[in-house]
DNA sequence: ATAAAATCGGTGTCCAAGACAAATATTTGT
DNA sequence: ACAAATATTTGTCTTGGACACCGATTTTAT
């Protein structure tokens, strides 16, 4: 009878810190490494090679098997990298020095206007309501911003610099995933109410909301379908991670004017260029194609043809441009 | 001045079939087919390898240029493999004998009771929504539907047929793979809708809901979290993809009684049970582990200690067993 | 002085061919 | 007929090399 991988190796003995009862920690394979990191075979292999780090043990087949300091140390050079970090700078140093890193970051680009500073002590309320876990606390306060403010006033001053807050609360390690996740959830189920209570109106233009595999963050769609809903354009979202190809043909068959696509700062430079080229490619020209997000590569080297959207400030004039510009001449 | 990889290779000219116009198709990259087909780059070249399909040319570069009718064939190949079709039997053959291929399996296992042979006409009539692309009329339908049967039921007799009928014609190829995330979405925004109408009860247990990183499908979750909120449970969702070091930190930190976690049949086994083992392993005995949706590998070797839960009309008896276990003792 | 072009180290992806554990199918033995 | 042993299939992991592309600096041209 053969040892089963699951049963022999990567297993080591730890003192959980807690309870301080002995039990193991099943070292990650590479596969779990990339599943929880999102880098790449690849590149894990090519760091070891280069940089010496990660350096993961091997287990009784002579696979890779990554210690989890070594995964959570990996996590944070994501989080540092996609802040615009070199790898290279930065895979030698400690987990501690990273931590300092991330916490010099904070006080970088205040993205604070004076609006924003009034909603200061409400975003502070909102935050705190996420670190209490308080979901449908939260989802009651946000609701009833929307309702107070408007849609687009609310995008603007809550949704956006909120999403400025997790995200930079995140990037220096003082908010969990799973906490951002919370957030996330709560959001998207107060946009969701909201577009549902506008009426909707069949006027164009006709947009088309999705993301493409690998990216797997919606807020970015919701909150585009919420604020062109609220411009009154006729939204259909496809939900997230279309394939190119289903996204090429949903566009065509259903007629659509406008394909909008919302890319997150996690997302992999080559692919979200690939697919759009792809899409511009493939899709006929009278069809726009505008890509939104908080994706570095979307500023860094914008696709030919592409609308790039870096704010959601940029969505209204850009869709007054599209309506001067298919103005009824027929 | 290098040519860019984007600027040369990989293009050949094509005669468009809907407007006779010349326009030209960019064959995909390796990356390119393992995003649009969830093959990964070591499968693809391991069946080039063995069977010799896929065959792709090559670029400028030398690297792998995959034809459009080859990346079709790679999905529809992908799909047969999910329903059990083994790669070595099928790989060889051509577009047509595999779209045959799907056509038989139609009529294999129709899951009919005598109370959805009732609701027929009904889901026939959803699905022709879901065929003119009526988001908005289907959503309608589907809410009416659930106000009239009321959750437990809808659950049952609408969603887990319709989903049937929907993956099913996915993988004749009678719908087209945005065909269903419109539905996904309609179905999605119904059950939401309905969770929140619902009082929220703090009754045990406290249920973690989310799903790994490479499954996307959310719906899974959706119908557990409607059915266990249904029941009284306390249900905390964080989303699909969660990574699994989170996961763990979710369910500790907020010290939930059980985690529960949906995979679909696109969701790569041995991700599957590597994620279980791990999550297994790091919790605490005392914190259950559920496994849902119909993923072919959970039923063929259920890891251990691990609820599978194979169909939704399985929930109501497990939920009655925890709280007889847990029945208030203190 | 300012802009465009060439240079250069850093970085991720791709390639090839081999190895092998685990999953599945088939044969053998009782 | 059914269980155990054997054979085949299949996906993932391995190593080490190659190179296109990115970003920044330096050089050249206007």
């Amino acid at each position: 009878m053969l040892a089963r991988r699951c049963d022999v190796g990567r297993v080591q003995p730890v003192i959980d810190k807690n309870n301080s009862s002995e039990h193991f920690v099943i070292p990650s394979s590479i596969a779990a490494v990339e599943r929880d990191t999102g880098l790449s075979k690849d590149t894990l292999r090519v760091w070891e090679r280069r940089y010496g780090f990660p350096n993961p043990g091997r287990d009784a087949f002579g696979e890779r098997a990554y210690p989890v300091e070594q995964l959570e140390k990996l996590r944070t050079l994501r989080r540092l990298i996609d802040q615009g970090h070199r790898p290279g700078k930065i895979v030698g140093l400690s987990m501690e020095s990273l931590q300092q890193l991330a916490r010099l970051e904070e006080s970088g680009q205040p993205p604070v206007t004076a609006e924003v500073q009034e909603r200061r002590v409400a975003l502070q309320g909102y935050f705190e309501l996420i670190k209490t876990h308080d979901v449908p606390a939260l989802r009651r306060a946000l609701s009833e911003a929307t309702a107070l403010l408007g849609l687009d006033v609310f995008v603007s001053q809550v949704v956006a610099p909120l999403g400025h807050m997790v995200g930079e609360a995140w990037a220096r390690g003082s908010l969990e995933v799973f906490e951002e996740h919370l957030y996330t959830e709560a959001m998207k189920s107060v946009l969701r109410n909201a577009i549902l209570n506008l009426a909707r109106g069949p006027a164009l233009p006709k947009v088309l909301l999705t993301t493409i595999p690998n990216e797997a963050h919606g807020l970015g769609i919701l909150v585009a379908e919420a604020y062109l809903t609220h411009e009154g354009c006729d939204c259909r979202s496809l939900g997230t991670q279309t394939p190119v190809p289903d996204i090429i043909r949903a566009a065509t068959v259903q007629n659509v004017d406008l394909v909008a696509l919302s890319f997150s700062s996690c997302s992999n430079a080559n692919s979200v260029i690939d697919a759009l080229l792809a899409l511009r490619q493939a899709l006929p020209k009278h069809i726009e194609i505008w890509a939104g997000g908080n994706c570095p590569v979307l500023l860094r080297r914008p696709p030919k043809d592409i609308v790039v959207i870096a704010d959601t400030s940029e969505i209204r004039p850009r869709l007054q441009d599209w309506r001067v510009q298919h103005a009824p001449d027929a």
